[in-house]
DNA sequence: CTTCAACTGGTAGTTACTACCATTTGACTT
DNA sequence: AAGTCAAATGGTAGTAACTACCAGTTGAAG
């Protein structure tokens, strides 16, 4: 949905199988929007998808994958890896973002916009987006440990990252409030205000 | 476990029910402990806390909230609303945490503990808890709000939160990973660190 | 001690998910 | 072009967490 990575060169079977994932992806979104998550049977998407459920788990290891399936993470923390390491840890999550979701095409956007609004909706999908979010972020702090220097079980740089999530997903819910507000200059806004401290 | 509410006086029935709670919950928390929590069945606790799974499920709606059902975050909240509020937010959740932690006693610690590490290395509690914890921090800032006499969807307010709630997820996780450090200091330092800023 | 509400146990059903087997289908070799 | 093999599919049977419901029991109160 994101990333295409091969541009037509690709085997039949291969085309299939993107073919089919999408299938599935779109009638699910589709029909989660009309009757919603919950009230949405695996059986009753595999039946749009003209899969059999069995199918559905080849593709998608649980319901919630449906949705949560990301692409973005991988390339964000990438991102991160490739800045320069004089850069501060928030300046370097900064310029990451900035990097990645400016390439964002605006169906790109919106596709990621109507996933994370039911995703945070949901009591189920939002627990298991947050432990998502929860395990990159772990995966940035090692990033970070090698940009700093420091050892990566460092208490400072948990709280750093920590927060770092903390901001991260509090702008998502302000976003999905005010669709209006771009998703980018919320998170950099949220990430400078973290860097320089919240004395009121 | 915690929250001895009322002492003594309290109908059979009442008495009673308590009892029931506990005892699932005992033998909920020795059968994980001793097979995991995905290897042990509803109905293997059920039998082993002599009551029926429908019981269970009266009890707690989910296999989830055995470990989950938490006394402290109401206490916490309260303590915060008590706060004086020429206090900074940070400052005032700072005091309202120690004041709740530093009443527990070792018995609750250790059993906050258990579940605590138990929560945080089962992938299906890890997000539950997250989850909660989210909610938590969303009444936390409408709390704030008043406090501070800001609107409760202020973006700075609402990343202020969820700084807050990023950086006492990560003390937890460096909590269970390292128990000999006291989690107060932990939730302490961690948040001092965050009112000064993260420039390096 | 009778009446009533609260609590309990049991039954039947739904749904997400797993394990497994038989069949089909695309990819590659000769 | 035919044949072989691995990958992909569909279907079946089973498990476990719930939910809805109903019938029986037990504590509370007059």
């Amino acid at each position: 949905m994101a990333a295409e990575s091969q541009r037509a060169k690709a085997s039949l079977r291969e085309r299939k199988k993107a073919k089919t994932r999408t299938a599935i992806q779109h009638e699910a979104l589709r029909l989660f929007r009309l009757h919603g998550y919950e009230a949405t049977t695996v059986e009753e998407i595999a039946d749009k998808a003209e899969v059999s459920p069995s199918t559905f788990f080849r593709y998608f290891p649980s319901k919630e994958d449906v949705v949560l399936s990301d692409d973005y993470d991988p390339l964000i923390t990438e991102a991160v890896r490739a800045q320069p390491s004089e850069l501060s840890p928030i300046r370097a999550i900064r310029n990451a973002l900035f990097e990645v979701f400016s390439q964002l095409s605006q169906d790109d956007l919106e596709d990621m916009f109507e996933r994370t609004q039911l995703a945070l909706s949901v009591p189920e999908l939002r627990a298991a987006i947050l432990d998502q979010f929860a395990r990159t972020i772990r995966q940035i702090t090692d990033l970070l440990a090698e940009h700093t220097g420091s050892a990566n079980d460092d208490f400072a740089l948990h709280t750093l990252a920590g927060a770092v999530m903390g901001v991260m997903i509090s702008a998502q819910f302000h976003w999905v409030e005010h669709p209006e507000q771009n998703l980018i200059s919320l998170l950099d806004n949220a990430l400078e205000q973290l860097e320089f401290g919240f004395q009121y």
